[in-house]
DNA sequence: GTTTTTTTTGAAATCGATTGCTAGTTTCCA
DNA sequence: TGGAAACTAGCAATCGATTTCAAAAAAAAC
């Protein structure tokens, strides 16, 4: 093992001093063709690559941005990082990932942790538990201390900062008003993300549609909870007391166990019963049959709008620079789980 | 947005010097108590976080740790990542995580962007490229500069390094074992991973269950594949030719394939098929109907015995640490894919 | 051959923190 | 009151790089 090569190393057994060395590897004008290309050459046999925390704590700046998911197997969050990867590996930055757990206290230790010039800014999507509490004075602390923050999928309103958000309405509204054109006269809403800002969203773009096509709301319809569990629990009391034609499920898990505890139930599907889901991973909805018609939303971009948003900002010369909101658009991907037109 | 704090502002601020900051807000002994809390008093409320920066550069190293992961969409990559960033995180270090995409080009760029002092560790799992290549001398060299590797899953022989694996060959062995056991008597062995170590250990561990059982080896029914898509096609000609009674699937894809193909060609499932598959994430096996029996892997436990070998050398004074290599079990979970006994 | 200009190199400051050593002040005892 | 011991606080070096400015050397001009 060889220690690694610094300048100062190299300008002792070259009798150059440090400045020299480190001009003539910037190609400075400053330096003879004749000494660059010895000190060049002799840099490359000893293998020397400029140590990055020296440059960093000259440039008050890292090239390293810190992301906070709240839970890696989520396989939208995955396809967010992958998004967000590559925008930053092209642009020349590292990621720093830290997982959340949904944990609100785990989010503030990880923003104190790495806010101490360790990483020029943060991309998150908020835990769950910080959404449910109202809990965002950590966030609005950190951007005051001068890190910006640039928030995906789950945001909060109240703190100004960039933003990455799927046109969450919207898509449930397109996705309830398929549900109706193809004929569903009962749609029932399965949610188990009733603490989420886009659980609510979505489930409002779902009541507009009806209203818009003036579907009486029937509340015993609307399962609206905060766990998976509490879904199955409501979801077998729907079942037992209503017969339902379609289901409008606002994650992935909820869209799997409407397909699931339908199926038990002995609905045909999609003759009878047409579900559409909100997914994060396309691949699970393909696989499963029969396969669910989806409202897609696009991981990888969400992710790569987000990293653009926060690295124009870093690298943006001037001190007010507005903040952004992108919109990412979903897409219904038509698959065998509702009936055609 | 209030500048951040450094020991020089609070330093002229207070009119003491900057060392007296310092030694005050390390609870020097040096330093009398009443300039301590004095000091440390007006450090908390200008909210003063010590630049890691500063400190990385004195102490020459980070506490940053190396993730490169071929592909995090696969959940068994992910469930790693859980492990290494929980150990990570208890012992005070960060990962940066980098996308390979199974690239040869990618993992060595991504070795070299990070061997300059950014991290003092890296953790990984080789790509397929450099498998398929028998590529390993960028390993040698980072370890060579004196940066410490440890390899997770798919490891390579040839370089010597800390490394944690599954017990493959047993695993395979095992599973092989029990559809014997069952009464299957053709069992296929359905492989995408032909290229990398873990593929031929598993594949090797089948045969010898085979052999073990003196049951004849049908070259027709081992297909060994280097891709999703060849898989398939082989598989269609099996069927075709052959009436098998048990699959054996090397990974998650593999195994969602056998189920759905076989299920297509009219194979009662378990009763005249059984399928066992290594299994990435538990909970894609789980949902499809019928759920697959699966060798299991422990994720989480592999990326938090990786990052503990990584950090138990980090740590470690002694410069002659020998190179230790950590298995982990898995576990067969009996599902409806197979019979019961 | 002397002065001016140009070229080439190097010394020193800087980024933010730590730490060994030194200098200055106070206390205490003779 | 003088000197030693004890206590505080600050200077300066260090980590690895960049960069400004000054100095030295070489080349050009007179």
């Amino acid at each position: 093992m060889k220690a690694k090569a610094t300048l100062k190393q190299i300008a002792k057994e070259l009798n150059v001093s440090v400045s020299t060395v480190s001009k003539a590897l910037n190609d400075s004008p400053e330096i003879s063709e004749q000494t660059k290309t010895r000190i060049k050459e002799y840099a490359k046999l000893k293998n020397y690559k400029p140590n990055v925390i020296g440059l960093n704590l000259k440039n008050r700046k890292t090239k390293t941005i810190g992301l906070i998911i709240p839970n890696i197997l989520n396989s939208f969050f995955a396809k967010v990082f992958t998004g967000i990867e590559k925008v930053a590996e092209e642009k020349g930055y590292n990621v720093i990932t830290c997982i959340s757990n949904e944990s609100l206290k785990k989010e503030i230790s990880t923003l104190d942790m790495l806010s101490n010039g360790t990483i020029d800014g943060f991309i998150l999507s908020v835990s769950e538990e910080a959404q449910k509490l109202h809990e965002f004075n950590h966030f609005k602390e950190i951007i005051n201390e001068g890190t910006p923050i640039v928030m995906f999928d789950r945001i909060v309103d109240e703190v100004e900062c960039d933003k990455v958000v799927v046109d969450d309405f919207d898509s449930a509204f397109n996705a309830t008003q398929h549900l109706i054109n193809i004929g569903c006269k009962k749609i029932a809403l399965f949610s188990s993300i009733g603490n989420l800002s886009v659980g609510k969203l979505r489930a409002e773009g779902y009541l507009k549609a009806l209203q818009n096509n003036n579907i009486a709301i029937n509340t015993d319809l609307i399962l609206r909870t905060d766990s998976e569990d509490a879904l199955k629990a409501k979801a077998e009391i729907l079942f037992d007391n209503h017969t339902i034609d379609g289901i409008f499920a606002l994650e992935e898990d909820d869209s799997v166990l409407a397909l699931r505890i339908s199926l038990k139930r002995g609905y045909i599907i999609p003759e009878n019963l047409s579900i559409i889901g909100f997914a994060d991973g396309i691949l699970a909805s393909r696989r499963l049959s029969p396969s669910l018609t989806t409202v897609s939303q696009h991981g990888p971009e969400i992710g790569a709008a987000a990293a653009e948003l926060l690295i124009e900002r870093l690298e943006s010369k001037e001190n007010e620079y507005p903040y952004k909101t992108t919109v990412i658009k979903t897409e219904l991907r038509l698959r065998e789980s509702t009936k055609t037109l």
